[in-house]
DNA sequence: CGCCCGATTGAACTCACTCAAATACTGTGG
DNA sequence: CCACAGTATTTGAGTGAGTTCAATCGGGCG
């Protein structure tokens, strides 16, 4: 029943890019299995140290960390051809959790094959540094906004990278994208409250700038979004590696 | 007048994992130069692909990000050992820039051999990898102080940990460091404005947990200070590797 | 039907921000 | 050696963006 990488279907995504044959193989052995978890179930917790390694086939999740008191951080939500795992694989361990939010099929791979892939196979293990130096690069651009920007910006913010994410893997239908989260995940993800982050879409929404209703976002001008929310170069649309 | 690798005083800490000769010679190889700049000077340029990459062996800085309109978001304190330009070798373009805000002696290594590393040098290949992981990690671990501390716990936090970094390095004399940064550096660093960043400085130096007089920190009760932060794990005091 | 969870709205509060001005320090030129 | 300008720190006062508390609404499910 599991995809053969050469069938994989994140890989014919403009946003992936092109693999060898060779590498498409390497991928193929590398890949120990698929799992298939429910919603709301812990990919990966916290502080472990998980033997394995994940690509999000399909559904939707977040990575966040919690404070001793409680208090949760979203990191980044987790959407399909994303690879998880990779602090703990190559860290003692894992310095966020991941939870699937929909229920979500992963491509398994056994973290003490990844010494094999930096040994045998340098193209991938520079994809593997790539999408660690991205997440970084990414981590950087939330920080910037948890940081400074005020609370119309930060949301205004996510809905046009959310979007535009959304596009680049063919979420998105017309201007509407599937977004099942609770208002509670994203004004954890921006560091606001639960109500001042329903009030502030409210006001978005009244403007006809965005919708985020019944899980599914409407992103009617995202001109005036993205100038309120100060984006000037174009987000993540650029190619990436697969894993 | 250049340091060669193999005496390479950084190398002696215990922070940094040991090398073999075999490492220590291509390292030596890899590195086509030293640069030394005066204070205030921009290392890498937010935004450009800089055809150099860096190590920093001795002199403090800082990494940021700035938004169209001008308001900054310092990423982090740059500090000896620190390995820099990672994102503009693998990415097409730095994602934040970079500056020295003492004088500074940094490391030159060519961009262009970064592929070399990851064909002959798995073990060097993953060590880099390691790095952009952690500084993954560590901005995830910003992102949550940032996104849901108070200031309070924000100052405290940030002294705790410059404090075991500083450590870690040998640059702490019994309870003080060297800290060459205006209070706008940390205020930048922690979403804060200047004046708050200042009155929660006085308050915490009253309590004779903290102070920072010219340039000085002084962390006169890291236990408290821990408490407030809500830190519980050991910072970062966990071998890494030296580029 | 009753329960639970998430979204929504109103109201009061407060933490942190902005504005403003004084003080302290450093380097520069006369 | 002093005057001056520019920069960083400190302090006070008033304001406001965003928080907290609280209550209601609405849909899905056992």
């Amino acid at each position: 029943m599991q995809v053969k990488c050469r069938d994989c279907p994140l890989r014919k995504l403009s946003l992936f890019d092109e693999m060898t044959e060779d590498e498409v193989a390497f991928q193929q052995s590398f890949k120990s299995g698929e799992m298939s978890v429910a919603p709301h179930t812990t990919v990966l917790m916290e502080g472990s140290k998980a033997p394995q390694l994940f690509t999000v086939l399909n559904g939707m999740g977040l990575r966040y960390k919690t404070l001793p008191d409680g208090r949760r951080q979203v990191i980044s939500f987790v959407m399909p051809g994303d690879f998880l795992g990779l602090q703990g694989a190559i860290q003692a361990e894992m310095g966020h959790g991941v939870e699937a939010t929909t229920k979500m099929r992963l491509c398994v791979f056994r973290r003490s094959d990844i010494w094999t892939l930096f040994k045998n196979h340098p193209e991938r293990a520079y994809d593997l540094t790539w999408l660690a130096s991205t997440e970084e690069h990414f981590l950087g651009e939330s920080l910037a906004t948890v940081g400074q920007r005020s609370a119309m910006e930060k949301i205004a913010w996510a809905m046009v990278l959310l979007i535009q994410r959304g596009r680049a893997l063919g979420l998105v239908n017309g201007t509407r994208m599937r977004f099942p989260f609770r208002q509670q995940d994203l004004a954890d993800s921006l560091g606001l409250s639960l109500v001042h982050t329903n009030k502030t879409l409210a006001k978005l929404r009244e403007r006809k700038l965005v919708s985020w209703i019944d899980g599914v976002i409407n992103v009617q001008d995202i001109e005036q979004l993205s100038q309120i929310a100060l984006i000037d170069r174009e987000g993540w649309t650029r190619a990436r590696p697969l894993m």
